[in-house]
Parts: C-alpha cells; structure tokens; sequence
DNA sequence: TATTGATTAGAATCATATTCTAGTATATTA
DNA sequence: TAATATACTAGAATATGATTCTAATCAATA
C-alpha cells in the first residue's frame, strides 16, 4: 500500500492514549453511543492499531473498566485496612466513597452511573474474580468487627448492601442530576445511619 | 410486491407482541445482544410493522422499560398508601421490593440488572418525570413520619437512598449469581436494619 | 363500493464494528 | 552493520445489523 508517517513509538503509550481516549468518550457520551471512529480520532491512532491492542470495542471498554474498578477497590481497600474501630471503618468507607468519586468524575461516570455500562462477556470472570477478594477483604473486616461484638452478626451480603447500596444510591443519583445533599454532608451523615443499621446494642457511637 | 398473508388483526394487539417478545428477549439475552431480528421472529411481527409502532429500538426498550418501572412503582406506592406507622412502612416498602423482584423476575432482570440498562435518550424526560412523582410520593410519606417525631430528619435523597440503596444493591447481587440471603429472610433483616438507621432516637421499635 | 388512513411486508439502504492485506518500525542475531 | 524476525500501524474492504422505503393489505366510513 503507502508509506507515510510513523511516527508513535512505544506501543505502550500508544495502548494508554487509546485506553484514555475511550475512557473520555465512555464517559462524556455513553458507550452505545461512541462509535470507534470517535475514540480513533480522538487517540490519533488508526483503525488497525486499536484492533491490534484490543479485541475490539467491548474488550476495550473492559480494559477501561477493570482498571478504573481496580483503582477504587485498591484504594478503600487501603483505606480500610488504616482503621481499627469498626465506626472508624464504616465511616472511613462511606467518605473514601464519596471522596472518590468526585475526585475521579470520569471514570465514576463510567463505572458506576447506569446509563453506561454494558454486558461485557469478555472480562466477566475476571470482573468476577475482583469483586470476590475486594468482597472478601471488607467481609473480613466486618467479620472481625462481629466477633469482637462490636457489630451485629449479620450475614455478609446484607452488612454490605446496607453499607454500599446507599452510597450507590447516592452516586446515580448525583449522576443523574438530582442535585441532593453536599457530598461532603452526606457522607457524614450516611455514616451515623449506617453505624445504627449495624452496630451492636451496647457498642458505643 | 407480492400479496400475501395478513393475518394479525387489532393493531394494539401486535403492539403488545412486539413489548413482550422484546422484553423476553432483553431479559433472556441482553439489550444489545438481542437483534431486532430476534424480537421479529419472536413476535411474528415484520420489520415495517416493527418500525410503524416504535421509532426504533431504543424507543422500544424505553417503552418496555417505562411499562415495568410504571408497575413497579405503582404497585409500591399502593403498598405505602395502605400504611400508617413509619415502621410498617419502612418494613412495607422493603418487603414489596424483594417480593416484587421474584414475582416479575423477567421484568426484573431487565429494570434492575445493571448489564441491561442503556442509555435511553427517547424517553429519559418521562422516565424523569415519573422517577419526580414517585420520589415525591414516597418523601411525602417520610417527611409526614419526620413531623411527627417518628423517624429522624433528614435530608429526602438521604432517607431514600438508605431505604432503596440496600435492596437495590442485594437484587443486583442476586441477579450476579451472589446466592446471599434468602429473600425473605432478608426483608425481615434490612428492614430491621434501615429502620435503626432512620428511627428517631425515642420511637419504639 | 370507493376512499382514506392505519398497518404490514420485505427488499433496499445505510451505519458502523470488525477483518484483511500490506507496509513500517524496532529489536535481535550474526 | 546487514539480514531477518516480530511487533505495530495504516487504511481499504467486508460483514453485520439497524433503519428506511415502496408497495401492498386491511378496516372503517361516506
């Protein structure tokens, strides 16, 4: 065919411009509605390169995904693991939480708002396998908190539904434009709610 | 063309075909999965007839995905209306969710199971709107709660978010294949659970 | 029954994700 | 350094599947 201009180097950062591209695009117009020429265009790479780093448009929207997913769960994993009492870490959650996501609006508007995500086949057991240990981590340290008698010895998907499910709540919501409550309120009091809803009896709050 | 066999009569009729072979088939396989050749064959309908009655296939999933979400919102506000206390209510709502999920589980998957969702541009305003009305209706019933000392006063996207959050985030559970808690076990559990969080520190549990 | 508007059929078209072929850079080995 | 191999890039070609278009057919009514 033609030779012309090469001009990238390391397939790395060609990989990286890639995976930034589609993150913004993911996140500033819906996965549905980003076609590849968009987050060609926009990455400066060309049709052949994206095809030659990524299966294709859903394994790449995985790669973004697992990466942005990773990112949060390792950092309140983090988070967790600095704290001792069980009101500290409930609290610690909650605000590290909602901290995150306004601090990391693009990727939140691509992991967590409804309206963009997808049926990703390709990476589902690895996606899988990241919820079970990141599951397992705030599970033990719930478990921990039980034995000591400081929370009440609820099973473990519900102590985590009441602990995530409201701040998730929350993050659409924000999403979706519904104004609400200040983050940085919100998480305080998310976080007396949610001690109620688990504490033990006599733990002190 | 040719003449052939017209067989369907009431135009209404091959309407509602056409929602439920693509509900069927959004639930069974996924949104962006499923072709609209798919819903044709399921519903018996051609193509033309398809396109007369939906814009599209985005306007057909938000139809599917109004209807659902319109009864199951009803079917709630139903339930809260025959309540008086706050924690019957509270129980009331939690309880109706879960149950609601297993008696509609196709409609489920498809309102509630994250990696079905799009981003529905067609009907987002009226999708909007009933979200407001029913937001309403609910805060309604908590803020009467709130005045008469019942339950705590907090901020409206706060109380809802504590309340759907934990169920929405354990039918997400269930629909990833996480077994968890069974269902009715569970209501009784998060009620509980949601309803130290909102009590007001006298009222009786 | 003639007319009109709603509905249906299915082929034709269009949009876009993916594949293919060929060319270009980079590293390795001698 | 030249030869060769492998990773990478380019862009045209293809394939898939949503949408549009044209021509029937039906149902109601004047």
């Amino acid at each position: 065919m033609k030779r012309k201009k090469g001009r990238h180097t390391g397939s790395e950062s060609r990989r990286r411009d890639i995976i930034n591209a589609a993150l913004a695009c993911f996140s500033e117009i819906g996965f549905s509605e980003t076609g590849m020429e968009d987050i060609r265009s926009r990455s400066g790479a060309s049709t052949g390169s994206i095809y030659h780093h990524f299966k294709g448009k859903e394994q790449l929207a995985a790669e973004v995904y697992i990466e942005g997913i990773g990112n949060y769960q390792q950092a309140l994993i983090r988070v967790l693991e600095g704290c001792e009492g069980a009101r500290e870490g409930i609290s610690a959650l909650i605000t590290h939480h909602l901290t995150w996501i306004v601090e990391n609006a693009a990727w939140s508007r691509y992991l967590f708002q409804k309206r963009h995500s997808v049926f990703m086949v390709s990476a589902e057991e690895k996606i899988a396998a990241m919820n079970r240990e990141f599951g397992q981590k705030i599970s033990q340290f719930f478990s921990r908190h039980i034995a000591e008698g400081t929370l009440r010895p609820l099973p473990p998907d519900i102590i985590i539904s009441l602990t995530f499910g409201p701040c998730l709540e929350i993050t659409r919501r924000h999403f979706s434009g519904h104004a609400g409550t200040d983050f940085h309120e919100a998480a305080e009091t998310l976080s007396e709610a949610v001690w109620r809803a688990l504490a033990a009896p006599g733990a002190g709050g």
